[in-house]
Formats: C-alpha cells, sequence, structure tokens
DNA sequence: GGCGACATACTGAACGTTTAGTATGTTCGA
DNA sequence: TCGAACATACTAAACGTTCAGTATGTCGCC
C-alpha cells in the first residue's frame, strides 16, 4: 500500500495503473487483487490512510491549544515537515484536484477533510479572538480560509519549483501575514493607504 | 479546440480520452488527427493558448500600474472574475498540479508562467516600496510568492468547496492581508505579540 | 460551362498496445 | 491437508493512432 500512496501521489489515480504498483512493489496484479477489490479500493484505502495521518499530524502537534500564534506558527511547521519530508501533503493535493470532477465521492472526502482543517483553525483564531490577541473584527472563519488558502499555495508553488520556492521561508510568511493583520488594528493602520482606510472605517461603524 | 480545453479542465491530461473530445465535439477521432499530430499536441496547442490568455487578462488589465495597493485588487479581481466565469484558472491548475511528476515540459511551461506572474507581481510590490507605500523590509519576491499563494488557494478552496468558500471575500482577504502587511511598520505592531515582537526587532537592528 | 486534378476536411474501420479485472495454478506454514 | 498469499496466463474493453475512402471546394484548361 505504500507504493500505491507514492504513485497516487506523483502521478495521480488515473496516472497510475495496477501495473506500475505492482512491479513498483515487487508483486503481481493477481496479489494487489488479492487484498483489495478493484483499483478504487486502493485509493479509498490510502486516502483514508493519508487523510488519519494528516489529522493525527497537525491537530495533534499543537493540542491543548493555550498560545494562538505559536499553534499557528507550529501548524505551519508541521505542513513544511511534512510536505518536504514524506509524500502526505503531495498525496492530498494531487488527487484533490484530481478528483474535482472525476470522483464526486472521493472530492467528498476532501471537502470534509479540508473543513475540519479549517474548523480547526477557525477554533484557534477565535480562542486568540477571546484572548484578545486577535482583533475581533475578522470573522474566523475567513481568517481560516486564507491560512489554509495560504498553506495550500505555497506547498503548490514550492512542489512546482523548488529552486525558486523555499517552503520554509514562505510559510513562514503566510503565518507572520495573518498573525500581523489579525493583530494589526484599524485605528493603527498607516497613513497613506487612502481608499483603504475610509472602507475600513466603514466597516467598524456599522458594527 | 474549445472542447479538449475543457475536457482537460475538469478532467485533466490523463482523464481525458481522444474518443471524449471527439464525440464532445461532435467529430472523429481520426478529424482530430488531421488536425494535430498527436494527443500530445493538441494539449500543448491548449496550454500555449490559455497562458496567453491569462497573461493578457491579467497584465493587461492593470497596465501602467501607478498605484499599487489598486492594482494588487485589481489582479484579485481579474482572478476572481476568470476563476468563476470561465474555465481558464480551472484549466491551469489541473494540469499544472498534473504535470508535475507526469510530463517535465509541460511542467517547465507552467514553472515560467508562474515565474512570469509572480515577477510581474514583484515589480508591482517593489514599485510600492519605492512610492513609500510599502514598507522595504520585505523582499519583493517573498510578497510576490505570498500573493500568488494565496490566489492559488483561494481558488482552490472555492473549486472544492463552493458553499463554504465564496472565492470573491477570500480573494478580497488575500489583498487585504497582504497590503495591510505590506504596510504595518514594525514599530507600530501591538503590543501583546511578545515572541514575534521580539523576533520583529532582532531582525530591525541586524540591518 | 464542364471536367480533371488536386486540396482540404472529414468518416468509419482497423490497428497495436495498454488497461482493469478474472481464472487458475503454486507454494509454504500451521 | 488446508488456506492464505501469492504468481501466471488470460480476457474484454479502452486507449492512442493510422488507414482507405468519401464529400466538397478550388483552380485551370479546353
Amino acid at each position: 500500500m505504500t507504493t500505491a500512496i507514492d504513485c497516487f501521489a506523483r502521478y495521480g489515480y488515473q496516472g497510475t495503473s495496477i501495473d506500475r504498483i505492482a512491479s513498483a512493489a515487487g508483486v503481481t496484479k493477481g496479489a494487489l487483487y488479492y487484498h483489495f477489490r478493484d483499483k478504487e479500493e486502493l485509493l479509498f484505502e490510502a486516502v483514508k490512510d493519508r487523510i488519519a495521518e494528516f489529522e493525527e499530524r497537525v491537530v495533534g502537534s499543537v493540542s491543548p491549544v493555550t498560545d494562538p500564534p505559536a499553534a499557528l506558527a507550529e501548524i505551519a511547521r508541521v505542513c513544511v515537515h511534512i510536505a518536504t519530508k514524506n509524500n502526505l501533503r503531495r498525496f492530498i493535493l494531487t488527487l484533490m484536484v484530481e478528483a474535482l470532477d472525476t470522483n464526486p465521492r472521493l472530492s467528498q472526502a476532501f471537502r470534509d477533510i479540508l473543513r475540519r482543517f479549517r474548523s480547526y483553525l477557525a477554533g484557534i483564531v477565535r480562542l486568540g479572538q477571546e484572548q484578545g490577541v486577535f482583533r475581533s473584527d475578522v470573522e474566523a472563519s475567513r481568517a481560516a480560509q486564507l491560512f489554509a488558502g495560504g498553506v495550500i499555495g505555497a506547498e503548490l508553488q514550492h512542489y512546482q519549483d523548488p529552486e525558486r520556492v523555499d517552503l520554509g521561508v514562505v510559510m513562514q510568511g503566510v503565518v507572520d501575514q495573518l498573525v500581523s493583520w489579525l493583530t494589526v488594528d484599524a485605528d493603527q493602520l498607516p497613513h497613506g493607504v487612502h481608499a483603504k482606510r475610509g472602507a475600513r472605517n466603514n466597516r467598524r461603524e456599522s458594527r
């Protein structure tokens, strides 16, 4: 199964034949069919395995959360680690994109995992807001979407262009940027942001 | 060719058979081979077309740049538009991810386009720094990576979960966050960011 | 105008290869 | 001996590509 995970991560589901997995694992197709009903069952088992690992790694790494900025930084570090030291993130991203219009059931599984991830992140943001560390005029779910998106975008750019995109540095930037944004009060935005400032003030007053 | 673009955007290259394109276009496979040498030539023509369109749309939309924050906001708006009104962004993202380990030549094409995009973004950030609108202690290329990553992450989350992820709102957040980060001076970060503040001060002094 | 020669844009069938899956055979340990 | 865990040989369908043939358009010559 480890071999299947590696092949799916690199070539995707459609691009990975049973023969490829079998020969990479040094067994025959028949042996694979002994263990798995069909190709799709192999895929789903692999996905289940990787999703469980991801959630254990991410959620497990910062529980309980007491310091929200440090927690976000730690999650970013874990993501950098799993993106560079093994293929867990690559697996998830590759198959998530592939599944969008080709496999509704798989797409739903990935939707769920990302929803849980964002929900977990939103919890951290909310804790920061309760502690007064983060400002309260931002919806926690929006901040979570930004963070999750930043993580995904950083990883994809790194996979695509490892020479130019240092994942650790970009991911640190993702955290810095979000934490900075969540800790800046609208009153303290520097002068020179003309239209921006006006828009922000309007938002405050409507609350 | 329009049909091929649509199929590639949704199902990827491997997941799109010549038969599928042919029947979707209402012609035979032979007719496709009359026009294109092979499946891969069709792919490359499609990619060339979409890349040209993307660059025209994005770069063309905010030239010349005089107001960097507004330019970034406009680029985000253009990305939202093309991501929701046609399949251009979907095409690029789907094939970019698929090409990572399956097609080195195509992967290079996508690396190039993303490098150009980031380079363009970095130019806007640098202009903002020269104008004194953006702070100068951030490398423009890093800011560009963050913005590009934010855009990609927002789009992917939206494609995956359109119910929960409003692309316009998240993309606006991407811009707000980056502009806010680029316009906050380290001295003006609010109190209460203990470890963070220390780290930032050290960085200033080493300069 | 008509016709032959040629070009263009297809068609349906055929080709060779690859795919996921299946049927049957083999080996080894309990 | 039996059954788990394979291996081998095979199948039907799908894949990308090619082929011979067809329909239509264009051009130049008589």
